[in-house]
DNA sequence: CAGAAAATGTATCGCTTGATACGCTTTTGA
DNA sequence: TCAAAAGCGTATCAAGCGATACATTTTCTG
């Protein structure tokens, strides 16, 4: 049989040890990378798969060659966001962690909390990098799809739940419950700056939220980290 | 010429004085409500008008006897979302704002900003009312449309210059834009809270957001109010 | 109670979408 | 070197989309 359409859905990255890809493998991370942009900016239903075809330089087939269809590259996206967070964020997070002693000092916790805000303002706030992929993540938490649970179980819940933890050690007298509340809302605040930058931009009359902007609206919360127990 | 489609595009309201609309008037509301949760759920591109359609009990062309077609449709729901919103909160914000005093104390400042949370965590949290229509306004402030700027000059930008504006009373000595991202960052977080509702109510374990649970936000956000001038 | 206007219903058009059948070209490995 | 596998391009399909031409029924007015 000669001409048999691959029967796995893709090959994937095979012989990916010595010297670089093979030579597919680089479509397949252009068509990635359009997808990531496609679908976070305009969902799953609004992105076109011609869309993603054409902006990545390929033609139509190429997507259900690399990755068996439109769902497969939603899925395909979902993954690679929770490789780049957890490469980005989650590890030199829980470095952080467990280089605290067991049972901190608030003080440690409140300076171990403004770190990893800090952090997560740095890139959603500062960069545009993140922009692909919040869209992506906050469609799905709006309105679950097929890669709901893994995002939530690998990047939205731990992200909280870090800072939830945190705020847990800076006040040991907080209820869980309410440690849990004061960390969604804190992160929601950050997440909201990325997703809906264009119009915080325009709010505060900024060109970007880089150098001292940036630097204002981490002032802020470490406003907010500082306060957190002086109630 | 006897069946001549109407030459404007709606009929509108025209007989709504003395008792009642003219029969087409419910047709035309339900409608509304329908593409309301439509758009809201699945953003311009995600919502069929067929699906609209059934929802409300219509057959196609009445979307365009109505409304023009599609996106006469989605501007109808802005301007729709628009005048509920001014009814439920702008209202009776903008009683309380003229109520103050000229320059009123920092204590009266943050009593009135803790009302006007409390109205909008009431609003965004505590009911599910407002779901339809924050996801409206949300994706339309991700990705700008033919409603953004009625939407964002007539709902966003007020709201959160409102909280700016008392902010701002209560710490005379922060600048203006510092209160406004802090402004930014108290709002969204609220916004957040009914935008990934699901998900909110999934971390925290939440059946809903309701009575006891509702109180516990209300308090936390009281809570950085009160915390808001004594870093 | 006519007759016009308003409202609803039927059928279909042109277009875009995701998908895929199928053949050609390039790369790979023995 | 040379077949087989991998990668790529062309052409096309069936389904669903928004829109609308047109017939029919309902509602209001004089």
């Amino acid at each position: 049989m000669p001409t048999a359409a691959p029967a796995e859905i893709a090959p994937l990255a095979k012989g990916m040890g010595a010297r670089g890809y093979r030579k597919g493998d680089e479509a397949r991370a252009r068509i990635l990378e359009a997808a990531l942009a496609a679908f976070g900016a305009e969902g799953f239903k609004g992105a076109t798969t011609r869309q993603i075809a054409e902006e990545a330089g390929v033609n139509l087939p190429a997507l259900k060659y690399y990755f068996g269809g439109k769902e497969g590259l939603y899925r395909a996206c979902a993954q690679e966001i929770v490789d780049r967070y957890s490469r980005r964020l989650l590890t030199p997070i829980a470095g952080a962690w467990t280089a605290l002693p067991p049972e901190p000092s608030p003080d440690a916790a409140r300076a171990a909390l403004k770190a990893v805000l800090g952090a997560l303002a740095e890139l959603l706030v500062g960069t545009r990098e993140a922009e692909r992929w919040t869209g992506f993540v906050l469609r799905e938490m709006t309105e679950p799809g097929p890669a709901f649970d893994i995002l939530y179980s690998q990047v939205w819940a731990p992200g909280v739940e870090l800072v939830a933890q945190l705020i847990g050690r800076i006040l040991p007298g907080l209820s869980t419950e309410a440690a849990r509340i004061e960390a969604f809302l804190l992160v929601s605040s950050l997440t909201s700056f990325s997703i809906v930058r264009p119009v915080a931009l325009k709010y505060l009359d900024w060109p970007d939220a880089t150098g001292e902007r940036l630097a204002a609206v981490r002032m802020i919360v470490d406003g907010q980290v500082d306060r957190l127990g002086r109630g």
